[in-house]
DNA sequence: TTCGTTGCCGAAACCGGTTTCGGAACAAAA
DNA sequence: TTTTGTTCCGAAACCGGTTTCGGCAACGAA
């Protein structure tokens, strides 16, 4: 195997170097340049003449010359990644969507000749540590940091660390100004919400009940606040009774509904803030003898596929994560290439796909009780 | 707070850089090493003495020494990522068990000190060109191959271009020894197409369908395989009428399904090679007047997350996507540290996960033929 | 005492790019 | 003709590590 390299001749400056890649001095020979003069040209100096800049750049395609990142990162600093760390410990972490927003990211990242690197964490303490690893190591320059929570340590990291970053969503509920230089993306879940309300009272609802999200992420206080603007316009009063949060899964999204639905005046209609709980909803509604979309109407928000698929298909408003990760890559990456965070900041909507889960009220409260008390007991201890 | 800058004396080497970050040459000199000796002890060579390489390792962890990835790469020639790419072209790439199998890669990956770089490709030419760019400029040192094809162009050009990999699932079906040098892991779906025969017979099927996926992936082949073989152990014939293949949506797998049962002589049972296709069955099952799990048993695989919401809940193999990230990772970690990629092979088997979806026979083919004569006619444009 | 060893460390080359700086060539102004 | 600018390029420093190579002590054996 050896021997190969001791017969081989003594190699000269324009062969193509042993390992395939052509190098940056392989092509500055090729064209009779110096390297330094080939790197310029190469990254748009002006002191560079256009012929010049032109034939390297021809020939650097022909010999598909192409410089190693880590190469360019040593001197320049920046390695043309980005990052983001997921929570594998959320109970809702099943996302299908992942992808679709991987892919924007991506795509807007390979656009710019930049690279997405990801990693896991199981807790959020673990998640500062990941995030430090990746960035005193220059695994990546900037981060997304999605499911933003109101009272977020990633954010205070990040800052205190000087190190580029764009939130999925908004922080600071209730606390004005706290993201007062940060740069995020979000859809206005809260907008969504409020139009839900108004949707169903329009159909002729008056108790419309709400089934939230976990607190401690930014989205369900907007959300919340979105169902109550929504009932106000509508002129419907506000019942803390019928508001009911932190389902975070699809069990406790029934949980929750289930509350909504077990009362001496039921609500016709609920508002969920997420698909998953509103999924949930479905087996419960079957076993109280409800059938969605006539005798109780529900909503939903996020737009995951599952819901196209539930009988009858769940009315919600569909977040758009291709988008959202395309957006959030090239806003991060504009920020780290020197644009002010302040600055790039975007709200977009989800957009409303009708389904067959709501619809004008057929049952008075009074009437969904009596449905609700007499099936409850026949279905009783029916499940496992 | 900067005054105290101003007053500081003239910088010794002590003081940490300006960045924040400590470099070598300043841990060296806290040391009063010299650098290479430093690197030397932090890489565990043989000429340092103990007494040295402990305080540097102290001294090292004290100070937060974090070396530079990329620093480190220009002179190893490794930047210690592993990557995937993720094609986004797919109808059923909406895989929610793609946070499970990062969180496995990215748990595996970095317990080594190795990061997880992933990009989208919209084709396979497209994946093809982005490998290549990955590798080119050093993002990655290595791939994973996920959903392998029976002839699948990335293996081809990894291979020529000398690049380790690691695919999820075999390749070359059909072709012995096609993937003679190549490491992989892979799930044997046939082994559990075949347990799903056996146990369906074992309750009294004797007409058993089948409905696989696309056949340009390697695992159709297989799992198909696995059903043919099941059928022979279990003593029934193999009905080629039976077999319906190339259902890769939801929607796919209810017309295969469909196209089983609108017949003279119905399945009583139906083995799915693919969840996602078994979920498709249900709202058909509905509208032909058939109680799944009772008049017709139906097992898929793959186990996601949707198929134990189905009711009745889907009796099916589950795949295992976290343990599938972490051994690929490790494996692939394994392989370009210098192991020899042909011993780096590991089969797996999916876990029966029982619904109930599937029990005893109850019917005869001809009731069900008659059974769905006329529900069918009932129900006809029932549906949108 | 002398001559290898051996253990341990420092100096310097090296990796493949980027960036700074100075200077040659040439044109325009004095 | 000299001076002053421009334009354009090469030499060399530089980034922050890793690796090679040689040398100095200390030690044991002759």
């Amino acid at each position: 195997m050896t021997a190969n390299l001791s017969h081989r001749p003594r190699d000269t400056a324009d062969r193509p170097s042993v390992s395939g890649r052509v190098k940056l001095d392989e092509l500055a020979a090729h064209l009779g340049l110096s390297k330094s003069t080939v790197s310029r040209a190469l990254n748009g100096y002006s002191d560079i003449s256009a012929v010049t800049r032109a034939r390297v750049e021809t020939a650097a395609r022909k010999l598909g010359y192409r410089p190693l990142s880590h190469a360019q990162a040593i001197r320049t600093g920046q390695v043309r990644a980005i990052a983001m760390v997921l929570n594998s410990d959320e109970p809702d972490r099943h996302n299908p969507f992942l992808q679709d927003f991987l892919a924007g990211a991506c795509e807007a990242a390979s656009h710019l000749d930049w690279t997405m690197t990801i990693s896991t964490a199981t807790s959020e303490r673990d998640t500062l540590k990941v995030l430090s690893r990746l960035f005193e190591e220059r695994k990546a320059d900037g981060f997304i940091l999605p499911r933003t929570a109101v009272k977020d340590a990633r954010i205070g990291l990040l800052r205190s660390l000087g190190v580029p970053h764009i939130l999925y969503g908004r922080t600071g509920y209730g606390q004005p100004n706290t993201w007062e230089e940060t740069s995020w993306f979000d859809i206005a879940g809260e907008t969504a919400m409020r139009k839900a309300v108004l949707r169903l009272a329009g159909f002729g609802h008056t108790r419309i009940g709400y089934v939230g999200s976990d607190l401690k992420f930014n989205y369900s206080h907007l959300r919340r606040d979105g169902y109550a603007e929504g009932l106000h316009e509508a002129g419907l009063p506000l019942d803390p009774d019928l508001i009911r949060d932190g389902a975070r899964t699809r069990d406790e999204g029934a949980a929750q509904a289930m509350a909504l639905m077990q009362v001496e005046q039921p609500t016709t209609a609920i508002v969920f803030a997420t698909d998953l709980a509103a999924l949930g909803f479905y087996p419960v509604a079957q076993d109280l003898g409800l059938e969605i979309g006539r005798d109780v109407s529900i909503i939903g928000y996020d737009g995951i596929p599952e819901s196209r698929y539930a009988r009858p298909a769940l009315t919600s408003f569909a977040v758009d994560s291709h988008m959202a990760g395309q957006r959030l890559a090239t806003m991060l990456i504009r920020q780290i290439r020197g644009d002010d965070p302040a600055g790039l900041r975007e709200l977009t909507e989800a957009t409303l796909v009708e389904g067959g889960s709501d619809g004008p009220p057929t049952r008075t409260p009074q009437e969904l009780a009596r449905i609700i008390q007499t099936d409850n007991n026949h279905n009783r201890g029916d499940r496992s």
